[in-house]
DNA sequence: CATGAATGAGAATTCATTCAT
DNA sequence: CATGAATGAATTCTCATTCAT
């Protein structure tokens, strides 16, 4: 149980940093204060400057090390899947859904706080044209009908998004299946 | 050109309201100071107290007078209409998408303040609504395929919603052209 | 008794400007609190920022608006003087003297803050320049004999700052008589 | 190589006094951080506390170890000095000049410090009474004509001080002679 | 109706100091 | 002996709000 002292540091700044990502989810960056983040940590406000250099340095940090966008990457790169599309597409979107639940602080965050638009930006961006990719790669393998990819896939990645944002999830097999419904 | 007493009263109340919206807008709810409010509407802080009671409640104010529901309302409750629905259901997203336009820095608005998750939340809900009462009457009439019309609105209206707030406008025929391919 | 608005503001700055010089000179510039500030005025911590734009603008203000080199010039550039030097010298620095005991708490802040380290510079280059050019003139018009006119400066005006600093004033007739034994 | 237990706390103790007097010298008393003292020893915060009870009384050990006043005493004792007045007065005047250069420091911690008032009016007061005796005696010798030894003191001591400390040193040999202009 | 001086509560941040390791 | 994590009290400054004029 005992750790040594920079295992305990270490060990501390995700703490602050874990009681930060659900206070800011909660309050907003703004809302919340100093004094907030202190106490959900159990510790002192002091503390948090021996960790970080202000409050907007811990939103940033947040951004920065616990973003998803690398893991969405890695989600939505999974393409060469043998399966049909419409089966490898459903999974995808669940899993992309899955990322958003299991992140549901962090994406408060970015709308919370004014930082965060830039990230957000790239996030949004990053999954369309990933989403879009793998529509284009079925496409010219003559498995789904000929069709408007970018527009697809934003309309996929925005409607699975908000609905999980706004706290009624889609459908994402009936989605699928609305988008492509002969097919496969 | 002179006013009496109540109708100047009124022209400033509106007035306040059109400087504090560009100011919440632009700064965010927490971001912008009664200060900033006041020099914007070129008053002194203390004015705006003769007109609202807090800065929360001028916030309030914009969400409830300045929402736009009612005017969604009316748009989306144009189903009687005679044209083929895919007709009907272009013009009508992109008259929605036209009230985004015109209404941006309420939208704003919306994404800043804690006080507009409820508002929000109600809009898309009804937004959905509508567009999902449409889609079933127009299957009901045998002019679309049987489908899952609540996704399907969900789906129009999520994506015309985030792609617009993330500045990046969709195209809405192909939207359109997208979920409804073979039909009218 | 009343005042108007811009009356009671004038006031008011000058009120803050005569509690903080007190407050200064007593706990020096870095000793002393805003609160401290506030309270030797009788109002609250916010209200000095409505007037100043922060405790250094306090200072800065302070040495500027209440320095006394304007003074300082206007006292020893009385040198055009039909009487003997001796007597006139005398009579100078016995003003100068006077100067700094009704500027005692400002000097205590030129000693306490480091902004004040120029201000300070300034002040006493120019005394003892002018002190110079007096005994420069007085030894041209052969009432003084020849002597090294800046270095006497420096030693008069040094003298007489310190001891009176030191709470121990010197007895100017005694320095002058010191100087210049024979003469007069 | 090796030093004692109590060698290398001796020497720990001198290491942390020199530092904190550059420390002290360069930002002040209130300026400087028990963090910037530590930084500038090359050891942790902690660890001062281990050799003086707080940062006052790391000041108060400066004021008191490493004041000059015992060395002040003694250089200005050297009266019995069978050369002319004016000589060793010269020589007095230029060692304690030399003195003040080499505590330049410590000097800018006695007008940075509250705590060091009285030990700097102490070190006045003593070096104006030693300088007054010489002159006294050589005086009484016959051999400087009669005069106000105090005042005369005064003036050496504040002129020499004053004139370092404002970073235009004076010319100590011609201020004597100012003093002292047909004697010796 | 409108002003702006004044308040009071609280915000972020700093820092001397302590103490378990 | 030495460290550095942690504290707690203070500090500067901000800002929504009130109210006499």
């Amino acid at each position: 149980m005992t750790r040594t002292r920079s295992e305990q540091a270490a060990w501390r700044r995700e703490q602050l940093l874990d009681a930060a990502l659900k206070v800011f989810a909660d309050k907003g960056v703004d809302g919340a204060t100093v004094k907030d983040l202190a106490q959900a940590a159990g510790v002192t406000p002091g503390l948090l400057y021996r960790y970080f250099d202000s409050k907007e340095a811990m939103v940033e940090t947040l951004l920065s090390e616990r973003g998803f966008l690398p893991r969405l990457r890695e989600l939505l790169t999974a393409r060469h899947d043998p399966r049909p599309a419409k089966e490898v597409l459903t999974e995808l979107l669940e899993a992309f859904d899955r990322l958003l639940v299991s992140h549901a602080d962090l994406m408060a965050v970015f709308f919370s706080a004014a930082q965060a638009r830039a990230p957000l930006a790239k996030l949004v961006n990053e999954g369309q044209r990933l989403i879009g990719d793998f529509l284009a790669e079925r496409v010219a393998a003559g498995e789904l009908r000929a069709h408007d990819t970018g527009t697809a896939a934003k309309t996929l990645f925005a409607t699975v998004a908000v609905n999980r944002r706004m706290g009624s999830p889609i459908d994402i097999a009936a989605l699928v299946g609305l988008l492509f419904p002969e097919e496969g």
